[in-house]
DNA sequence: GTCAGATATCGACATGCATCAATATTGACA
DNA sequence: TGTCAATATTGATGCATGTCGATATCTGAC
């Protein structure tokens, strides 16, 4: 894996390496659709709302998910393309030679 | 995913959210017997002998890989079962409901 | 237009992290 | 025993990050 691959998905493991925006993550892709309100997320955290909604745009910034407005409610969801980064990673990474 | 189970995997995709790790992590796996020494992996970066031993250990305490130190050398391999950790998280967490 | 609720941004704080130079440790060998 | 090479540890520094309270922005309803 060269340098800049590495410097391209370095980012998005970032992004999943928190437990709260891991488990953020894990309830967006276990809705219908991979798609969650933000309003749904965070009753789950004993977090504050601001310190949700920066671990949400930590996510999107790095692509995992998108954001999409829906009157006053917030939908994130996840995108494909990413998660298939990720599976290539570990396909071509972590598989043994 | 549970709390618990957030807690338990998110420092291994910390160890690998970092390029240089990334890069450590994949040319160890791609070695035969996916183990790499130390005097292998250094000459590949443009960092100190020690930077490099840090990030080394980081992937080691994090369980994704093993140390044998081998005379004067150290190798560094891969641990199996932490891959397949990995690659479960993705069945469970990624994949869509 | 005003109000209330949902979400985002700001500013601040404490902690963590990547990196280096300097030094210590370890092991082989003469 | 003494030296050299490989690796680890220490201490320091600058930067990133997780969290919060306070505040701003947006949107629908009255």
């Amino acid at each position: 894996m060269g340098e800049a691959q590495a410097e391209a998905i370095a980012p998005m493991l970032k992004a999943l390496a928190d437990p709260v925006r891991l488990r953020l993550m894990s309830m967006v892709m276990s809705r219908e659709g991979a798609e969650a309100c933000a309003c749904e997320l965070l009753p789950a955290f004993e977090l504050s709302q601001p310190t949700i909604s920066h671990h949400l745009k930590v996510l999107h910034e790095s692509g995992l998910v998108e954001r999409e407005k829906r009157g006053v409610w917030v939908y994130y969801r996840a995108r494909p393309e990413a998660i298939a980064a990720l599976g290539s990673l570990f396909d071509s990474v972590l598989a043994p030679a």
